[in-house]
RNA sequence: GGCCCGUUGGUCAAGCGGUUAAGACACCGCCCUUUCACGGCGGUAACAGCAGUUCGAUUCUGCUACGGGUCACCA
């Protein structure tokens, strides 16, 4: 066979030679150990959980080495891609600090175009570049091309199905798929000319000279050493529409553009032999591997499973519609990254999660379930440092995409608005209410008229003649100029005034001897208030509602019983 | 089923041949407290199993079990 006649017949177009195209990608000068990595999804939806994780990480890796991080977008599948959804997947990155020093952007008019000296950064776009490698490989007899067309291969599929071929009995060599493929191996240069003659489309297969029963040592950096057999499929590198698969794109792509670590889920793993020969096939220099633990869920029957999409918690865009700050998603994830994060943080409270040395060695090989209770915790933690102005200004903008209503009634008056939640702020130990922005309405709402109703109502084991005298006591002596003491001091004297105990203590001790306490009376006034049985500190929640508005709250509680 | 990866409390996890096997979340109790939230103190709870190597295995090796992934002209 002459390898380098058929490399012409099936690439009459194909001129230039794998020289011409490395020297458009010349080395990149970096400083000694920078990294160059990329983020490569497929624009065929939303960006999930599992996909902010190792780009979150691939960020770092670069950013903190004086690297590079690229978006690369892998649209080699017309079939499932999604209108709009590359610009999506950017706007999300970039709403969780995912950014990018060169790869596909958005440009001026909105759509997805170019930044940087190694692109194009669309598959789609780079057709040519594939074709120069794939006819190196025909020319040098390490690829051939299958006429076989999609109908034929179902059919081979049915009647391996019918005779109960499984997938377990592939290797057996016994399947009419396997048959097939060791035939399509021996094509004659004429038959290959009697095909393109006709026009029939072709897919390129590689020519796999592995052997399954040798492994080859390989060194993850993060599932360590590993053993993988060598390959001996002959996958497919282009199809039919002239397409690289995955396989064939990463390995020209990640050559080109000077990739130094590629960063992917461990679902990768099983195809890595494929990746081994072909970068060896076409002469190029391995980069290095982490196969990222995948980020599970628990099952109906309490199994864990691989987080996709659909899952609760996978869509970056429900986290928003909940109310999560891009700030605590990204701490969070940065606790699974690196376990010693969180230590590194309770130290350097004040610095960015940037300024964590993030290292590889800490990493997880083992995937981890997703806990929406640790992700509360960290965003309690991190709202509770915020400054009454920032939750104001980030409760108000959440609210108006997704409560108007309500974001109106904040928009309205900001400076209320930021003195509710200037309410045990600051010091020490700051409240920890707020883990999303949509807590902020069951929280606070209470504080707008427009919106205040009473949530709860009074037991029944207070008499209301003893509730009403309480409230009217309060309306006689309340001043909203008192400080704190004589404030408290004065409800009190009321609590004492109608029967009931002014000092817990005293009360603890001989309950009988009194019809209640001071904690009741407070409640009493509390819940016309707030109408609820539980809020903020009652003296701070008056201050800021104003005399007028606690005056008539407690008249409208007092007339209704 | 073949191949690959993994397995420390309910969850996330320290540990890298000798430890009373950290810590965080969750849960429970107590304290503080006019409620809640915060904070403080304390508690329940783990090395999947079996062999082997070793004076000694959570740590090294092998097997088993369990879990996950993968086996496309998808990525």
């Amino acid at each position: 066979m002459d390898y380098q006649l058929l490399a012409d017949l099936l690439f009459p177009n194909v001129t230039e030679t794998p020289d011409d195209v490395e020297a458009k990608f010349p080395p990149r000068q970096l400083p000694e150990g920078a990294k160059v990595t990329r983020f490569a999804p497929s624009p065929t939806g939303f960006v999930h959980f599992g996909g902010l994780f190792p780009s979150t990480i691939c960020e770092r890796l670069a950013h903190q080495s004086g690297g590079v991080f690229m978006l690369r977008i892998e649209d080699t599948d017309a079939k499932r891609e999604v209108e709009g959804a590359a610009e999506g997947l950017i706007r999300t990155l970039a709403h969780y600090g995912i950014h990018f020093d060169e790869g596909a952007v958005i440009g001026e008019d909105g759509k997805i175009c170019d930044r940087g000296n190694y692109g194009p950064y669309c598959q789609s776009q780079r057709g040519p570049i594939y074709h120069v490698f794939a006819k190196k490989l025909v020319s040098e007899g390490r690829a051939y091309p299958v006429f076989t067309t999609q109908e034929e291969l179902d059919a081979l599929n049915a009647v391996d199905k019918k005779a109960e071929i499984k997938a377990k009995d592939w290797h057996e060599d016994q399947s009419a798929q396997r048959e097939a493929m060791r035939k399509a191996r021996e094509i004659t240069l004429d038959e290959v000319k009697a095909h393109l003659a006709a026009g029939d489309p072709f897919v390129l297969r590689i020519l796999a000279d592995g052997d399954p029963e040798k492994k080859t040592p390989f060194t993850d950096l993060i599932k360590g050493k590993l053993e993988i057999p060598e390959n001996d499929e002959d996958f497919v590198l282009l199809k039919s529409d002239g397409i690289p698969t995955y396989h064939f794109a990463h390995a020209v792509d990640d050559h080109l553009m000077g990739t130094t670590h590629v960063i992917r889920g461990e679902e990768w793993l099983p195809s890595l032999a494929k990746h081994i020969m072909l970068f060896r096939y076409l002469g190029f220099r391995l980069p290095k591997f982490m196969h990222i633990a995948q980020i599970m869920r628990l099952d109906e029957n309490g199994n864990k499973k691989k987080l996709s999409k659909r899952d609760m918690g996978a869509n970056m865009d429900d986290y928003s519609r909940m109310g999560y700050d891009p700030a605590c998603v990204c701490e969070y994830i940065m606790t699974l990254l690196n376990s010693n994060y969180e230590e590194w943080h309770a130290q350097n409270a004040d610095k960015p999660y940037t300024d964590f040395p993030f290292n590889i060695k800490k990493m997880s090989s083992s995937g981890c379930l997703f806990d929406f209770d640790k992700l509360n915790d960290v965003s309690k933690n991190i709202i509770s440092r915020m400054s009454a102005e920032e939750v104001t200004e980030k409760v108000t903008a959440w609210a108006m995409t997704y409560d108007p209503d309500f974001g109106k009634l904040l928009a309205k008056a900001p400076a209320f608005t930021e003195s509710i939640f200037a309410i045990g702020r600051g010091g020490k130990k700051p409240r920890k209410d707020l883990a999303t922005w949509a807590d902020a309405k069951p929280y606070m709402g209470f504080f707008f008229d427009e919106i205040f109703t009473i949530e709860d109502a009074y037991d029944e084991r207070f008499d209301k003649a003893d509730v009403k005298a309480a409230l009217n006591g309060f309306l006689a002596t309340y001043d909203p100029a008192d400080d704190m003491t004589v404030w408290f001091d004065k409800i009190k004297a009321i609590a004492r005034e109608i029967g009931y105990a002014d000092d817990m203590k005293a009360y603890k001790a001989n309950p009988e001897a009194y019809r209640g306490n001071i904690a009741d009376v407070s409640m009493f006034l509390r819940v016309a208030l707030t109408g609820k049985l539980n809020a903020p500190d009652m003296y701070a929640v008056m201050q800021v509602l104003g005399e007028a508005r606690v005056r008539a709250r407690i008249e409208k509680m007092r007339d209704s019983l």
